[in-house]
RNA sequence: GUGGUCAUAGCUCAGUCGGUUAGAGCGUCGGAUUGUGGUUCCGAAGGUCGCGGGUUCGAGCCCCGUUUUCCACC
């Protein structure tokens, strides 16, 4: 893997780049539609690549572990392979999964022991087998196994966990560097940057996860209950620590106003659950402004979904029939709305590249966020 | 026709011994959702208790009449 850094914009810190992986370059900045069980629900490859122009996806260790297993995956040569999408993959590790979706959990120095939110069963995940699964599902880009503590833990609490974290982190490198992919394509290993709102733990994780040489770095736990400018001050003081030359993803995040505010603070890559998941329960990101679908108020309007939308859902139907699907729980508005809002997510970040590219992204990015904030 | 039975929110139903402002689920309307369980959560609107009389300090509840639902018998 490598990453090229093409641009930077006067006035910002906002970058532009191009990672090369195994299975094609991805133009930074980026949005990663996630696809939690190698599927981004809803949409079909095809549509992902032609309609939304997903350069990358990503997919969970924690639910392709659970189902079908790495067994199947194995046989399947790989998930690129399963799935048939031949793009970028990068896996989740199964960190957050474990605190946010399992039942009874005990975290130990070893690893974490957790009840599967499927059927129950017990299951132990350690930073070396986390590693291992990933091999075995063959992603571009693995992430380290990390502790994702509540967003208001007490300082006590969040300096163990990142002591916790960066152990586990140096036996995912040693698990990394002892063992070799598995489908001829090359996988990266991200390590993952934690320390809650602490400056000091954030600054203290982003020059501890620098020894490894790795070949991207990733900011986790934010996002997860404070307030939003204090999710800035984070990002920005630990972009200000990891190297200029690599990649930084900030994981789960967010609105479309989170993925410009980061941007300007230098982050390249993104992935989150938004536009997929409030899209199926009726909220749109549009141009014009945030809108909810089932609201009485579009019963009769029969003006396109997105007028300015770049995919064929904005211009083919229109609010009063996507409302009506909406309201009827047909599975096709689950599809219509997942298929705008990562196009106009994608679109989003697109944009950005090219403002960034030519030296306007400020000005531009202070413009399109009051329109962003806007709901109709 | 006779005897019984039923009627409470848009729907399906609770409602204690007759006692404060008649409740729930679903639906409707609005809000939330940030490394995904097509999830979950929060809030609001919505009632002449079939109708008309009566008893009582007080009736969704008791009495009479009437209409309606369903059942049995003729």
């Amino acid at each position: 893997m490598n990453f090229t850094l093409e641009h930077t914009c006067a006035g910002s810190r906002a970058r532009a780049g191009v990672l090369a992986t195994g299975h094609g370059e991805v133009r930074t900045p980026i949005f990663m539609p996630v696809g939690t069980a190698a599927s981004v629900k809803g949409v079909f490859h095809r549509d992902l690549a032609d309609e939304v122009r997903a350069q990358i996806i990503l997919a969970n260790t924690y639910h392709l572990y659970l189902r079908p297993g790495v067994e199947v995956l194995e046989e399947a040569g790989g998930v690129h392979r399963f799935s048939s999408w031949q793009g970028p993959v990068l896996t989740d590790s199964g960190g957050f999964q474990v605190f946010s979706l399992a039942g009874v959990r005990k975290i130990t120095e070893e690893g974490c022991r957790f009840a599967s939110h499927i059927d129950g069963s017990k299951h132990l995940f350690t930073p070396e087998s986390v590693v291992d699964t990933q091999r075995s599902i063959g992603a571009d880009v693995m992430m380290a196994f990390d502790e994702c503590p509540p967003g208001d833990s007490p300082r006590d609490y969040a300096a163990r966990s990142l002591d916790l974290t960066h152990r586990w982190l140096e036996r995912c490198f040693g698990r990394f560097a002892a063992t070799t992919p598995k489908y001829g394509h090359s996988q990266a290993l991200f390590p993952i940057v934690q320390g809650c709102t602490y400056p000091d733990l954030r600054a203290r994780s982003a020059e501890f996860v620098q020894q490894f040489g790795a070949e991207g770095y990733a900011i986790g736990g934010l996002a997860v209950g404070e307030p939003a400018p204090v999710m800035y001050e984070m990002i920005e003081l630990v972009n200000g620590i990891l190297p200029a030359d690599k990649p930084r993803y900030l994981m789960g995040v967010g609105t479309p106003v989170n993925l410009l505010e980061a941007i300007d603070r230098g982050v390249d890559m993104f992935d989150c659950v938004m536009p997929t998941r409030n899209g199926r329960n009726g909220m749109l990101f549009t141009s014009e402004g945030v809108i909810n679908i089932r609201n009485e108020k579009w019963r009769n309007d029969f003006s396109p979904i997105d007028p300015a939308g770049c995919c064929f859902v904005d211009t083919v139907y229109t609010k009063a029939y996507l409302r009506h699907l909406a309201i009827s729980g047909e599975m096709l508005a689950a599809q219509i709305a997942s298929l705008h809002n990562l196009a106009f997510y994608l679109r989003l970040v697109e944009t950005a590249r090219e403002k960034i590219l030519d030296g306007t992204f400020p000005a531009w990015k202070e413009q399109t966020i009051q329109k962003l904030s806007r709901r109709l």
